[in-house]
Order: structure tokens, then sequence, then C-alpha cells
DNA sequence: AGTTGAGTGAACAGTTGCGTTCAACGAATC
DNA sequence: GATTCGTTGAACGCAACTGTTCACTCAACT
């Protein structure tokens, strides 16, 4: 049971990591079967005897990608407890993330259609949950507290990153300035204007 | 030559509506040619006759598309004198727009490598001019100045726009106010931190 | 040494899309 | 009334992807 085992894991594995690879470079959308077979050097056959559909492919795919990441931690950036500190660091640690796996994230972004309902589910939980993080720091209450939500919010989505840092051309010290400056301005609690 | 040639004419007008439709509904890239032939409640055939492939009816698609549209205009905000003031008056107009068109532009966006290079390029090139509209009346030199240029053109993108107002659900006049409070906040000649 | 089973190769049926050809209809035009 | 031509219906060839079946090989396990 240990030698064939092994085999069959590995042949498991290198269908896995031609499923990644190809989530990677075409996207989700585009991915077939007769490719990952390709990839990975063996038959459709194959791929179909160990996965009975694309689903559990991505679930699996999902599961190792997300192993050999190095995720955002908001559970350290809980730790900290000036509001802006804390914001700042955060957004450093998933800028960080967001520049490991542009890719990847780029390309599962636009075929999202094709991304099974857990896993997206699991995303938006995870964001909203950072979310939560860096709000809980910030003292402003009533409405105004709904709105700095929002931008931070703002602030730990994919496409800002993107925005100010690929298309934008910001460096990503640049670009968590801007965005801790966007929180603060929000939730500065004199919005005094000149033209009052 | 009157009647039949109107016939003709509302024959492709009717296609032409139909593209509009599917690019709208379910997107470029899942626009078919049977689609849009049985939307129009005609032949394949004689989608053919009208169009002899899929980047024409796009072009006349579009063209047809953006005729029928409000468009942002640039050339009015640029008699703003006040930087702040233009750009708020700007990001209005462009998110009205935004606003009114989202579900076209959040599917072309999606498909983009579907859109023909010259439609690609032209909407390149009216983000560039909004961008230098509202960068111009700033006042900002040296190496700030590419940064407020940043982002402004983070505040401009359609991403933005559905990052505030779709995703984190903010009023537009909300999301306005906060991306004029963030280019405000990069622009100003005193970042005065109380931890320097 | 015999059995198990992962992997192979080939073929099948079904779907969807593209692009093209042909004969025929029918209404507008001359 | 004859002609033009936009439109139609049916069909064909091509390509790609999905699943599934069957017979077969060969290494590994008992």
């Amino acid at each position: 049971m240990s030698r064939r085992n092994e085999a069959v894991g590995l042949t498991r594995q290198r269908i896995v990591d031609a499923a990644v690879e190809l989530h990677g470079s075409v996207g989700p959308a585009a991915t077939t079967i007769a490719a990952i077979a390709e990839t990975a050097g063996v038959t459709r056959l194959t791929v179909y005897r160990h996965f009975p559909d694309t689903d559990s492919i991505f679930a699996a795919c999902s599961a190792h990608w997300m192993s050999q990441q190095i995720a955002p931690r908001p559970d350290v950036w809980a730790k900290i407890g000036d509001p802006l500190e804390r914001l700042r660091c955060g957004l450093t640690d998933l800028y960080r993330f967001y520049r490991d796996a542009e890719q990847m994230l780029t390309l599962v972004r636009r075929d999202v259609e094709h991304v099974p309902a857990p896993i997206k589910a699991a995303t938006i939980a995870r964001e909203q949950g950072m979310r939560d993080v860096l709000l809980s720091a910030f003292r402003v209450r009533g409405p105004k507290r709904d709105r700095v939500g929002a931008v931070i919010g703002h602030a730990l989505s994919f496409s800002t990153w993107r925005s100010l840092c690929v298309e934008q051309h910001l460096s990503q010290p640049v670009a968590v300035d801007a965005m801790v400056k966007l929180v603060e301005a929000v939730a500065a609690p004199a919005p005094r204007r000149r033209t009052a």
C-alpha cells in the first residue's frame, strides 16, 4: 500500500499542479480538462478518474494554491492599537499578498462566475473579517462609521490595489500611504471647509 | 430605392440593437452570432450579410450605444478654476455616467480581451484626457505631481466607482466626497504628522 | 504467481460555435 | 410583368469540449 499509493498521489498532485498553472495563466474559464491532462502529462481519462467534475478540481486546486501562499494575517494586525498604524500595517501585508498573487487573482476575479460558491463565500468572509479588524480600532460612531468602513473596504479591495499599483504605477508604500490618508481624511473629526 | 433601403436599414438596426442588448446582458464574450440573429428576429445568414465578422458588429454596436448615452464632458469641467471644485464636478459627472452604464461597462471590462483594439485605445485615451483636465488645475510640482495624478486616475477608474458605490454601498455624493478628500490629502502641501 | 487497479488508447455520442454553399421565396423596383 | 436582391431554410464541413464505454498494458501488491 505504500509505493503504489505514493505513485497515485503523485499523479494526483501533477493534475492539481497543472490546474493551478492553467488557472493562473489562462484563467479558470478557459481551463479545460484536456488542457489540464496535457499539462500534467496524463490522459483525460486519468483526470476524470481522480476528479468527477470541474468543481472538485477547483476545490483541490484552490486549497493547494492557498497552502503555498503567504496569506495576510489579520490576527496579527489586530494586536496594533493605533487605528492608522494598524491600517497601514494591514494594507502593507495585504498589498504584498496581492502583488505575489496578482496573476491568479486577476484571472479568478475575471472568471468569478466559474468559481464554486463555497470558495466565493470564503473569500467574501475573509475580506469582511479584515475590514472588521481594521474598522474596530477606530472610535468613530454614527453614520460616519459606515463611511469609514466603506473606504476601508475600498482600500482592501484587490481592484483598488490593481488600480493604484498596476494601472497608476504607484509603489506599494505610496499606495498604502494614499489609502491611509483617505481613511484618515474620512475619519477626521472636524471637516472644516473654507467654503463653508 | 427608398422603401427597400429603409427596410434594409431597419433590419440592420435590429441586428445592432440585438447586439447591444446581448453585450449588456451576457457580455461580449458570450454574445454569439446565433443569439444576435435570434434576438433580432432574423437568420444567422442575414447577420453575416450585414457584418462580415464579430469585430464589425462590435464597432457598429459600440458607436450606437455611445450615441444614446449621456457622455461625461471633460471640456465643461475644464472651465472650473478651483482644482478641488473641478475635481468634484468631474467625478460627479463621471460617476453619473458610470451609474447609467453600469451593466454594459461591467461586462465589457470583464470581456476586455474580446474588445477590438481601436475601441480599447479610444477608451484609454478618453480616460487619459479626463485625468489631464483634472490634474492640470493643481499647482503641485515634482514627484508629488505624479502621486496626485495617480490618485486622480484611481478616482476616475470605473472599478473605483464600482467598489465604492456598488460593493461598499456608498451614495454617489459620498463616494465623490471621499475621492475628493483623497486627492486633497495627497496634494496637501504640509503632511505634518503628529508622530514626526 | 496471480490478482488488483491506475493509467492508456481509441472510439462513441452529444453539444455548441464558426463560416460557407445552394436553391428558393417574395416584395420592392423598373 | 420581369427583374433585382434581401431574406430564408436546410445542409455541410470544421473545430473544440464534455462525458462515457471498452479492451488493454503493466507495475505493484498479496
